[in-house]
DNA sequence: TGTTGTGAATCTCTTCACAGCT
DNA sequence: AGCTGTGAAGAGATTCACAACA
């Protein structure tokens, strides 16, 4: 029962979101085949990552659901929540606040930044927004430990620098360079042009990298 | 020599944009850790991976910037570019429309759908939309080889299929649900969610999953 | 019988180590 | 001396195979 690895950190979350939807549908018990299933990769996967939290199922019944969704947040979760910041207020910065509005009181986004003057100073989907010259001073007095950066590629090291310097230490990078940060800083890229570019090239080929089509990557 | 697998494959489109940018810059020629530096990846990962293209550098004075950027077209691009499709004109599907615009002319987005009328039947950013009734005839006619899927948890598995029946082959997939494919389609999915809850748990864990941070995924 | 939990085997990817080149 | 190209070793992740259980 060692550390989760971040792979498994990437499957829990996906697995907790799909036992919400399913409890919803009024299941209370599910198997591993089934989770499986949902998500696109095998039993065994399944029952290897419930092992790292540590989870129990019967072998008559399965898995309680709610069980399961306590156990995963125990994990992933921390014990009061997370303030995320975002910087860069444009098409998919909006999109993103759009999304998170009330969809996960424990990673709220509480302060967004931009440069333009037109974009600053204004609450939008419930939150605020600041000029990027105000990053240190707002990340810091707001406690925020997660930055979401989705402003031009130019733009990218510098907010990343300002985040930072006011105590940031997780940063999910949607611009297209990577980020140079100090070793405790963990950076997720979610770069739109190369998952096209790989999409493009198997789609082209008509085949699966050596591994089942339909699952998560 | 080898097909490259997936990862090398998402590399290479890294390294294709930044040896662009170092072009634009005055360069001619890059050493392997020159360009690992800038993708935040190892010398001998770089090597590794130019070796599937195959690309070949000098002892002396590294790699020439041109023959490489056409030796990763070579084996990335398809013979006559490829055409894309957008599903869902909301925040983030207007987000990737503005961004790809004459970005890339061989991966040209072409068309994009919506189930909202008054999204349909426009020219947005150089993209015609049309009802996503429309998918499977428009694909079809236009040749389109890739769907991008910006819609909604429940309307992503119902433009999946429609998409698929007009012939695409390949999916980026925005939404936080696993698609159902058949085995000759290619799904990446770039799940906004799952990135955010796993860099809020390695931002509060201090620590980055055994690897130098800073580095791609 | 059908499922969970898990050691062992397998597979994939990355890094090491170094020969060969200029 | 410093770099490229690459076989071999190492690390990490997934799958196999099966004991234990209800």
């Amino acid at each position: 029962m060692t550390h989760p690895s971040e792979k498994t950190i990437g499957r829990l979350s996906l697995y907790r979101r799909l036992l919400e939807r399913t409890q919803r549908e009024g299941r209370r018990r599910v198997f591993s085949h089934e989770l499986a299933s949902l998500a696109g990769v095998t039993a065994t996967q399944v029952r290897r990552d419930l092992m790292s939290i540590p989870a129990a199922g019967s072998p008559k019944h399965g898995y309680e659901i709610d069980v399961l969704i306590t156990a995963i947040g125990h994990h992933l979760d921390g014990p009061q929540g997370q303030r995320v910041a975002l910087v860069g207020v444009g098409n998919l910065g909006r999109a993103v606040l759009a999304y998170f509005f009330r969809r996960r009181p424990d990673l709220e986004i509480v302060a967004a930044f931009d440069v333009e003057p037109d974009k600053t100073d204004r609450v939008i989907h419930g939150c605020r927004t600041y000029a990027v010259e105000q990053i240190e001073d707002v990340v810091a007095r707001e406690g925020i430990s997660v930055g979401l950066l989705a402003v031009p590629a130019a733009a990218a090291q510098s907010a990343t620098d300002r985040l930072i310097r006011a105590g940031v230490t997780g940063i999910v990078n949607f611009s297209p360079v990577s980020l140079r940060v100090p070793p405790h800083v963990f950076v997720e890229d979610l770069d739109v042009t190369m998952a096209l570019e790989k999409v493009a090239y198997f789609a082209r080929l008509g085949r699966t990298p050596a591994r089942a089509a339909g699952g998560r990557a």
